[in-house]
DNA sequence: GTGCTTGCAAACGTTTTGCAGACTC
DNA sequence: GAGTCTGCAAAACGTTTGCAAGCAC
C-alpha cells in the first residue's frame, strides 16, 4: 500500500486529502522506523511550519482508524507511530531502550495456547514486551 | 512478606515508619486487586482524610524501589498498583477491559524462545497483554 | 455550498516537583 | 538535631477538545 492507495482510502471513507494528511502521510512514509506524534510534527514542520500538533494528533487517530497505522507504547514514553506493515511484535529493553522486533511466529504458539486456555485472543502490536536486553544483562550482574 | 515485614524493609533502607506510609500499605493490601493511586488515595483517606494524593505517589514509588510494589499498565487509563506476590501475567480485553491473570508458566516457553534467538530476557510484569476476550469476539463477529 | 479539516487556545487526566514546615529516629 | 517525609500548589507531560475560519469536493 503506497501514498496514493492510502490517499484513496481516505477519499473512500469520506475524508478529504489536504495538505496535512498528505505531509503527515509522507513523514511516516520516509520515517522507516516508531516516531512519537511530536516527531511527525517536527518532520511536517519542516516543510509546512504552520501544521498544529494537534492536527498531528487528529490525523494520526484517523489513518489509525482506516487500519494505516498503528501505535505502539514503549517504556513510560509517548506513543509511537508507524506503518500497519507486517505484524511483528516489538521487545523495548528496560534498562538502554533498544528495540527489537520479533516476528509473530514466534509468538503464535503462546498465543494459541491462550486462547485455548483462556478463549482469549491476544493482540500483540499495541504495547511493547518488556525486559532486558543481553548487554544490559551482563552490565547489570 | 506481611506488613511489618516491610516496614522493617522502609527502616533498613534509611526510611522513616509513618502514619502515611502505614496506611497506604494497609490499603494495598486489603485490596486484594489492582488499584490505581488515585483510588488508593480514596481508600486512605477514609481513615486519614488529609493524606495527599502526591504522598500516595511518593509513596509507591518508593515501595516499588524497595520491590514490595509493582504497577502495571492496562490500555491507556492511569497505573494500578498491587503487591509483588507472585509474579503473573495480565491479559486485557480492548473492548471491555475483562483483566485476565495467567501463570507465568505458560509464557515461559516463548520466554526461553526469545531468550536463545534474541538473547532478550522478558518482564511480563509491567505491561499487560492486549487482545479481545471470549465474549467480546463473539459479540464482534 | 456542504461539511470535513484546520490552527489556536485551552482543558484534560495522570504524574512529578519545589518548597517550607512537620515528623521519625 | 539530622535528615526524611508531608501537604500544598503548581508545573509537567502527552493528549484531547471546542470553536470559528478555511479548504476539499
Amino acid at each position: 500500500m503506497d501514498e496514493n492507495d492510502v490517499l484513496a482510502l481516505v477519499r473512500l471513507s469520506g475524508g478529504r486529502v489536504t495538505k496535512s494528511r498528505h505531509a503527515i502521510l509522507k513523514s511516516l512514509i520516509n520515517a522507516k522506523e516508531h516516531i512519537t506524534a511530536e516527531e511527525v510534527a517536527g518532520l511536517v514542520r519542516e516543510q509546512y511550519p504552520e501544521i498544529h500538533l494537534s492536527t498531528v494528533y487528529r490525523n494520526l487517530e484517523e489513518l489509525e482508524k482506516l487500519g494505516v497505522v498503528v501505535h505502539t507504547h514503549f517504556l513510560h514514553g509517548p506513543a509511537t507511530y508507524h506503518l500497519e506493515n507486517e505484524i511483528h511484535v516489538h521487545l523495548v529493553c528496560e534498562s538502554c531502550g533498544q528495540i527489537l522486533e520479533v516476528s509473530l511466529e514466534l509468538l503464535n504458539p503462546f498465543m494459541r495456547e491462550i486462547k485455548k486456555n483462556f478463549n482469549f485472543s491476544i493482540n500483540p502490536k499495541h504495547f511493547a514486551l518488556q525486559g532486558m536486553c543481553g548487554v544490559c544483562t551482563k552490565a547489570e550482574s
